[in-house]
RNA sequence: GCGCCUAUAGCCCAAUGGAUAGGGCAGUAGCCUCCGGAGCUACGGGUGCAGGUUCGAUUCCUGCUAGGCGCACCA
C-alpha cells in the first residue's frame, strides 16, 4: 500500500523543490527523493529528509527549505487524488518533513490487504530476474545436522521471499555423489559389512564413524542376500559408494520434505562435472591466460580478482581439486540462463568466496553475478548446555532428532531469529515451550486467535466483515494495526535486498504484539454492530498478513490450537 | 601472521545513515461476571575504547581491545 503512496509523493515532492534556486540543477545527483517510513509514529507515516540533504548545495537552512517544499506540496495536494490521505503534514526539527494519515489513508491499507488477500506483499521489485539459489547441498555421506537445517531454513524462506517480490527464483540442491567422501563412504560400509559377517577388520582411521553406516551395511548384505564375508571382496567398490550415495540421499530428501524444503532443481556432481566438462573449462581459462604451471600443478590466477593467492585446479598427480569441478557447475548454472545466482554455504566455506567469484569472473560474468551467503553455525542448547555436534565421532545432533522433539514450525523459525551471518543458540527448552516466551507459539496463537472469533462472529451473530467504506475505526491501537500491515511488503524488500529472511520473523512477532495488544485494548463483537463489522474485518486482515508471513518462513498458520 | 564475523540494560536480541536507541526474559506492581490469560498494562535499567566522514553515526571508514571462526596440490 504505501508503495503507490510513497511514489506518489516522491513525484509530488519532486515538483515541489524550490526551483530556481542556486544549485538545483544537480539537486537529482546530490540527493535522491526518498520517503522514508519513521521507526516513531510521533513522526508521522511517512517522512522526507529531502531539506536536509539540500541545505548544505543552497546553503540554506533546512527548516526554511522544508517551509517551501510543504507550501508548494500543499498547493499540488490540492489537485491530487491523495488530497483527502493526509490528516496533516508538518515540518519537525531539525528539518524533516512528515506526513500524517488520515483516516481514509489508513482505511486504504486495510481495503488493499483484504482485497489482495493471499497476494498482499506482492510486488514486480525483481522483474522476473532468474536467480539460482543453492543450498544444503550436504554430501551424501551421513544425515543431515542442525548446520544444514539452519541452511535449508534460510534458503528455503529467501527463495519464497524473493519469489514474492518479482524474481524468478528457484530452489537448487548440488548432490556431490563423486570424490574422496564418496570413496570413503564406500569403504565405511565395506568394512562395517565384514564386522557383521564376524570378519574382524581394522576399521580405516578416516571411515565415517556413525551407526548409521552399520545400519546401511545391514541393509546392503540383506538386498544381496550375503552369507559369508569371503562374498564380500567380489563386490565393485563403486557398488558400496553407489549403495551408499542413495540410501543416504534417501534419508536426506526424507528430511528435507519433512522440514517442508522442497527443491527445484537436483544436480549432480557426476553428471555435470565430468572429466571431459573439467578439461574443457581449464582449456578455455588457459586460452585466456588464466592457468599457469608450477611445480607440476595448473594454478588458476583467482588472484586476478582479489583472492588472497592463487588456487590449484589440477594437482602434480593429475588428479583435480574441489574447485574445477565447481567451477564447471558454476558455469553449468549461468549457462541455464540464470542471472544471478547464490550460493548458501556454511562458515567453513567464507575463505572459499573470492576463489568462486574469482571463477565467476573467469567465466565471462561479474564478480556480482555471484553472491555467498555464509550461514553461521547453530549451537543446540538442552537445559542451559551445549550439544556435541562433531560429526567426526557420529555423536553430532541431526536435523531429524531437533524436528522431532521441538517440530518443524519451531525448528524452522528458531534458526531464523538471529542474523544469518551470525552464531545462534538454539535452546530446545524454549521452542517447546507453549507460552509467550516461545515467538513462534506467540505469532501462531495471533493467527488462532483471530480465527475463532472470526468464526464466533459467523457461526453466532451471522457477522461478516466489512470490505470497504470504513468510518468507525479510530482508536489508538486500531491505527497501530494497520500501520504495522502497511510495512509487510517494504520487510519483504529488505529482506531479498539483505538475502536474509531474517527480518521477516521479527516482523511477524511485531504484527502480532500490535493484534493482542489492540485484542486487548477493544472488543470486537460488540453491541454496535456495525463497528464488529469493520473491527472483524481489521482482525481478518491481520490474520492474512500473518499467514502470508508464516507461510513464507514455511510455518504452518493454524485455525486452532 | 593474514582474512571473515561479533561487541547495545543483570541475561537474550532489534534498529533500509535519521528525530527521544526498540522488544523479550528476569525483578517489582497490576488486569479474567467479557470475543481463546498460550494474552495485556505500568515501573526502572544503555551503544567496548580512540579518532574520522556527515546537517545527522548503533549503522560507514581507520586504529585499538575482547570473543568466535577460517586460512591445504582437503572437500
Amino acid at each position: 500500500m504505501f508503495f503507490d503512496i510513497r511514489r506518489q509523493l516522491q513525484e509530488l515532492v519532486q515538483k515541489s523543490l524550490p526551483t530556481g534556486q542556486a544549485g538545483l540543477s544537480s539537486l537529482e545527483t546530490v540527493a535522491p527523493i526518498l520517503i522514508d517510513i519513521p521507526a516513531d509514529k510521533a513522526h508521522g507515516e511517512l517522512s522526507c529528509n529531502i531539506a536536509l540533504q539540500l541545505s548544505r548545495t543552497l546553503k540554506k537552512n533546512p527548516m526554511a527549505i522544508a517551509a517551501d517544499i510543504l507550501k508548494n506540496l500543499q498547493q499540488e495536494l490540492t489537485q491530487h487524488p491523495l488530497k483527502n490521505f493526509f490528516a496533516n503534514i508538518e515540518v519537525k526539527q531539525p528539518g524533516f518533513i512528515n506526513f500524517y494519515l488520515s483516516p481514509q489513508g489508513f482505511y486504504a491499507i486495510l481495503e488493499t490487504v483484504l482485497n489482495k488477500k493471499d497476494d498482499y506483499g506482492k510486488s514486480s521489485h525483481g522483474a522476473r530476474t532468474p536467480f539460482c539459489l543453492e543450498f544444503v547441498s550436504a554430501n551424501p555421506t551421513g544425515p543431515l545436522t542442525v548446520a544444514h537445517g539452519r541452511q535449508a531454513a534460510v534458503g528455503d524462506s529467501l527463495v519464497n521471499v524473493l519469489k514474492t517480490v518479482g524474481y524468478k527464483a528457484q530452489k537448487e540442491y548440488y548432490v556431490n555423489d563423486e570424490g574422496n567422501q564418496i570413496n570413503i563412504l564406500g569403504r565405511s560400509i565395506y568394512f562395517r559389512a565384514k564386522e557383521i559377517l564376524g570378519d574382524k577388520a581394522e576399521f580405516p582411521e578416516d571411515g565415517y564413524q556413525g551407526d548409521y553406516i552399520r545400519t546401511i551395511a545391514e541393509e546392503f548384505i540383506k538386498k544381496h542376500a550375503i552369507k559369508a564375508s569371503g562374498a564380500l571382496e567380489k563386490i565393485n567398490p563403486q557398488q558400496w559408494r553407489q549403495f551408499g550415495a542413495d540410501y543416504l540421499m534417501g534419508l536426506i530428501k526424507k528430511d528435507l520434505e519433512d522440514f517442508n524444503v522442497h527443491f527445484d532443481i537436483w544436480s549432480y556432481q557426476s553428471k555435470i562435472a565430468t572429466t571431459k566438462a573439467m578439461e574443457r573449462v581449464l582449456a578455455d581459462f588457459n586460452a585466456k591466460g588464466y592457468i599457469y604451471e608450477h611445480e607440476g600443478a595448473w594454478w588458476f590466477k583467482s588472484t586476478q580478482w582479489g583472492d588472497d593467492k592463487d588456487r590449484v585446479v589440477k594437482k602434480s598427480n593429475g588428479e583435480y581439486t574441489y574447485l574445477t569441478p565447481d567451477i564447471v557447475y558454476h558455469q553449468d548454472k549461468f549457462a541455464r540462463g540464470f542471472k544471478h545466482i547464490v550460493d548458501i554455504l556454511g562458515p567453513d566455506h567464507h575463505g572459499y568466496i573470492p576463489r568462486i567469484k574469482a571463477a565467476a569472473a573467469a567465466l565471462g560474468k561479474s564478480v556480482d553475478d555471484l553472491d555467498v551467503v555464509i550461514v553461521q553455525l547453530a549451537t543446540i542448547y538442552r537445559s542451559g548446555k551445549p550439544v556435541s555436534m562433531s560429526t567426526r565421532r557420529g555423536e553430532f545432533i541431526t536435523l531429524r532428532e531437533v524436528m522431532d522433539e521441538v517440530g518443524t514450525d519451531a525448528a524452522r523459525f528458531f534458526f531464523l531469529m538471529r542474523q544469518t551471518d551470525a552464531h545462534l543458540d538454539f535452546d530446545l527448552e524454549l521452542a517447546k515451550k507453549t507460552s509467550a516466551e516461545n515467538p513462534v507459539y506467540y505469532i501462531q496463537y495471533a493467527h488462532a486467535r483471530i480465527h475463532s472469533i472470526i468464526r464466533k462472529a459467523t457461526d453466532e451473530s451471522h457477522l461478516t466483515p466489512r470490505l470497504k467504506s470504513f468510518s468507525l475505526l479510530k482508536e489508538v491501537e486500531e491505527m497501530d494495526l494497520m500501520r504495522k500491515m502497511a510495512l509487510y511488503p517494504q520487510v519483504l524488500l529488505i529482506c531479498a535486498k539483505q538475502l536474509d529472511p531474517f527480518a521477516l520473523g521479527r516482523y511477524l512477532q511485531e504484527l502480532a504484539g500490535c493484534f493482542h495488544k489492540f485484542y486487548d485494548a477493544h472488543r470486537v463483537l460488540d453491541e454496535n454492530k456495525e463497528l464488529s463489522r469493520e473491527r472483524l474485518a481489521l482482525i481478518e486482515a491481520a490474520r492474512i498478513v500473518l499467514g502470508n508471513g508464516l507461510r513464507l518462513l514455511g510455518v504452518t498458520a493454524p485455525e486452532k490450537m
